[in-house]
DNA sequence: ATGGCCAATATGATTGGA
């Protein structure tokens, strides 16, 4: 089973891209954020005519995500539990079942939380608290589980081409990394951390100022995994090529192959 | 990480992104 992440900033600017590279990659499952279409207008047909169940949860203009499944889901739902005032579409959660039993899988679209000195970084870092209770919450079921999507968090030094640039940033700070540690080690694991300690395993490159002519990358779309997950990871990958087609999204997908088959 | 971009909105300017 492969599973993806990848944040389009805007899924019907990259529908034709989008499925080019489905066709390429393969995967079985894949967590898109910053769709920022509502639900009705979500392009479904270019991907269900791919073979992929979708589940979606958008709002106007902003944020947005969405599931694509070549397995049909079990159960689908909206929103990350923990605040009922929060009206942002920053989470969905889909499960499906396989030979190894249910697999649970979340596309998460954290907040950017800058500037640090307002109530967009409160709000940030309340919403990583809420994570990290759900995650406490799924963990002690056992399931695979996958938390994929743009965390908005760039872990440790080696995820920036240059840290000092991000010292004062809210994907940057102590306190995003602290809470980003946290999550972790409630017992997940940093897919792309599993396999290499390289730095340069960038996933995001600004459109400004010629950041990916540079490569001034930075690495903060991450999937974690469940210890029944990441007991059965086989492959990792960033699909880095993608930045260099016409009309890309700021980020890349990334993936992982997850020794889990077909029910 | 700003000189340089991109997307959404009934838009020719503003907001949000990271």
């Amino acid at each position: 089973m492969r599973i993806a992440t990848w944040n389009v900033n805007s899924i019907k600017q990259r529908i034709d891209s989008a499925r080019a590279w489905l066709a390429e990659r393969k995967p079985d499952i894949v967590c898109l954020q910053e769709t920022k279409c509502v639900d009705d207008a979500f392009p479904r047909e270019p991907f269900e005519s791919l073979g992929y169940n979708v589940a979606v949860h958008g709002q106007k203009t902003f944020n947005g995500v969405a599931l694509l499944s070549k397995f049909r889901f079990d159960e689908v739902s909206n929103g990350l539990p923990g605040d009922d005032k929060d009206d942002h579409a920053r989470f969905i959660e889909g499960v499906v079942s396989t030979a190894h039993g249910a697999v649970r899988i979340a596309s998460i679209y954290l907040p950017n939380g800058n500037p640090p000195d307002t109530e967009k970084y409160s709000y940030k870092i309340g919403w990583m608290k809420r994570l990290s209770a759900y995650a406490r919450e799924r963990l002690p079921l056992e399931e695979p589980l996958i938390l994929a999507g743009d965390y908005n968090v760039i872990p440790t030094v080696a995820d920036a081409r240059n840290p000092a640039a991000w010292i004062n940033d809210a994907l940057f700070l102590p306190r995003t990394r602290d809470e980003f540690r946290a999550l972790i080690n409630l017992g997940l694991t940093d897919a792309v951390r599993a396999s290499s300690d390289d730095p340069g395993l960038y996933t995001f490159w600004d459109y400004q100022a010629g950041a990916w002519q540079k490569n001034n990358g930075i690495r903060i779309d991450h999937l974690l995994l469940s210890p029944a997950a990441a007991d059965r990871l086989t492959g990792v990958g960033i699909d880095r090529h993608v930045r260099t087609w016409e009309k890309p999204s700021d980020h890349v997908p990334v993936w992982i192959d997850l020794e889990i088959a077909a029910k």
